[in-house]
DNA sequence: CCAATTGTGTATCGACCGGTATGAAACTAA
DNA sequence: TTAGTTTCATACCGGTCGATACACAATTGG
């Protein structure tokens, strides 16, 4: 079986620089020929590497996840309920306020991609919220340490809107040291 | 002076059907095809009245403002800092998760059009937001119930931040009834 | 060398985008 | 009626969208 021609790109590489696009343009304001500047490659070694525009999408949501997301799965090690919400909260302002990376959150961002075409890079994202939130009300739910009053799933609920929030506010243009001032407060009176 | 051809439609009531549209579909995703079949007019009567799509997006914007969102507004005249945000909490979950009008915020919606021909339409929601938090900080300013230990613009940028948060969750399919768990947990420890 | 296979570059596809030219239709003032 | 003015409906503009057809380049197995 012949090797044929090999690939002229590196395919992570790419995936990152699309992985940018998506995030700073959105599912939608993201065109094929943004992303074939961004990455290097001409428009149908896009196609047969990674499909078409949603498979690329997902595939960037994916290395997302596991990249610059990964402090949101990390924090459910920590050993304390204060402290997981801590690392999350303060994680989610320091993942949406970075100088070398777009603003805000491309979860987030790719929940309000409400164009028609657009349905299944929302349901994609969609199904990310969703597992990672369930995670975070697995942990409460084993926490020991959760205070009385507090329901695993209602904590779980408010923390993930919380960092939702933070989204919008970093997109918005929300400065770190205002959002860390924000995130105190919210800290201080919800696990004090 | 003429009168010349009168109008066969209501400038109002387009208007409303324009703001649904923008509202569930997004500034980008809304194209001039689903506004003219929305409004149930032609292509140039749109922009015969409106001027073109920005300028109709920032009509639509304004209508939005004095009415689903009017709320808002309102909630500043409540008597104490606590009902302020009561009434903006619950607010932002009534109008996120109607059954008559899309779900989530076309404010927050907006902030996420991140395409190179939706910045102005950004533009305009970011600058509806500031005037917003801007007026909340300048009520708790004056406020002589506020907290001791509670920063005016700390607290206004955190209530703004789970209002948002509230928005995007509601986009993201969640209940009013759990939005409503969520929201009474955030008021009981932050204002209790 | 010769197939066979795979990636690359160019050029293009039909569909849709926001926006408009054009002329007929409907009104007011005289 | 007639002139003037404004709106309506059709049909179309150049440009861009996501996606591909096609021919050529580069590699492996024989």
């Amino acid at each position: 079986m012949p090797g044929g021609r090999p690939r002229a790109f590196d395919t992570d590489a790419a995936l990152d620089r699309a992985l940018e696009v998506f995030w700073r343009q959105g599912y939608e304001g993201a065109s094929l020929s943004d992303l074939t500047a961004a990455m290097g490659i001409n428009r149908p070694s896009i196609y047969a590497a990674f499909g078409n525009k949603e498979e690329l999408f997902v595939k960037a949501l994916e290395r997302y996840v596991s990249g610059p997301g990964a402090f949101a799965a990390e924090a459910l090690d920590a050993p304390t309920v204060r402290e997981v919400v801590e690392r999350l909260v303060h994680g989610a302002i320091e993942l949406t306020t970075r100088t070398d990376a777009p603003v805000g959150c491309l979860m987030v961002n790719s929940v309000h991609a409400c164009g028609p075409d657009a349905a299944s890079a929302r349901d994609a994202a969609l199904a990310c919220r969703m597992a990672g939130e369930t995670a975070l009300r697995r942990r409460f739910e084993d926490a020991p340490d959760l205070p009385d009053g507090y329901d695993a799933g209602t904590l779980a609920g408010l923390v993930h809107t919380i960092t939702d929030g933070i989204a919008v506010q970093a997109a918005g243009g929300r400065t770190r040291d205002e959002l860390r001032r924000v995130a105190d407060l919210a800290l201080r009176t919800l696990l004090p």
